[in-house]
DNA sequence: TAGGCCATCTGGTCCT
DNA sequence: AGGACCAGATGGCCTA
């Protein structure tokens, strides 16, 4: 993560507009073998009898974009779940569980009509229906969750 | 050093 | 046909 910036965004811009076609590109994160993969993305094979393969700096140019598109709509999602300290690191499957808890969370204090445990008052009204209010499991289970953003609210 | 997390490459599939 | 999306593979970085 990290690669938030404007600069990385117009590089990957220009790396998608210039077509790549070239190998001048060494500053690149990874222009063409890069650290994962097969690595031998290039056509050109010393002995020659390989077969061809397609170049793929422009597909793999638009992969990365998407990429980045993707980790900035994370960061877009991380922003807007609070955490102590705020700026505390997340990893991507902690941003999707917790800003789902989030959700919970906000869903409840609407409902209840309170900031003060939610969560907890909300489940205590929902508790003659049987269904659990999201968590899932067997149903069977009597177990209290604690909700991390209840407890945050003290 | 092992494990978690991540970026990148790559090939496949679906869509326009 | 070309682009978007996805999942698998791989290697690098960081932390306990």
């Amino acid at each position: 993560m990290a690669i938030s910036s404007a600069a990385t965004a117009s590089y990957l811009l220009t790396a998608l507009t210039h077509d790549s076609h070239s190998h001048s590109q060494s500053h690149s994160p990874s222009d063409g073998s890069g650290s994962g993969g097969a690595g031998d993305s290039e056509d050109s094979q010393p002995g020659g009898s390989r077969r061809r393969r397609p170049p793929r700096q422009k597909i793999n140019a638009r992969e990365r974009y998407r990429t980045f598109n993707v980790n900035a709509a994370y960061e877009a999602l991380r922003s807007m779940i609070p955490t102590e300290p705020m700026n505390r690191k997340l990893s991507k499957i902690e941003i999707i569980r917790l800003a789902s808890s989030y959700i919970s969370h906000l869903s409840s204090t609407l409902q209840t009509g309170t900031d003060f445990q939610p969560c907890l008052l909300h489940k205590y009204e929902n508790d003659g229906g049987g269904g659990g209010s999201g968590s899932g499991g067997g149903g069977h289970s009597r177990r209290i969750s604690i909700c991390t953003f209840c407890l945050q609210s003290k």
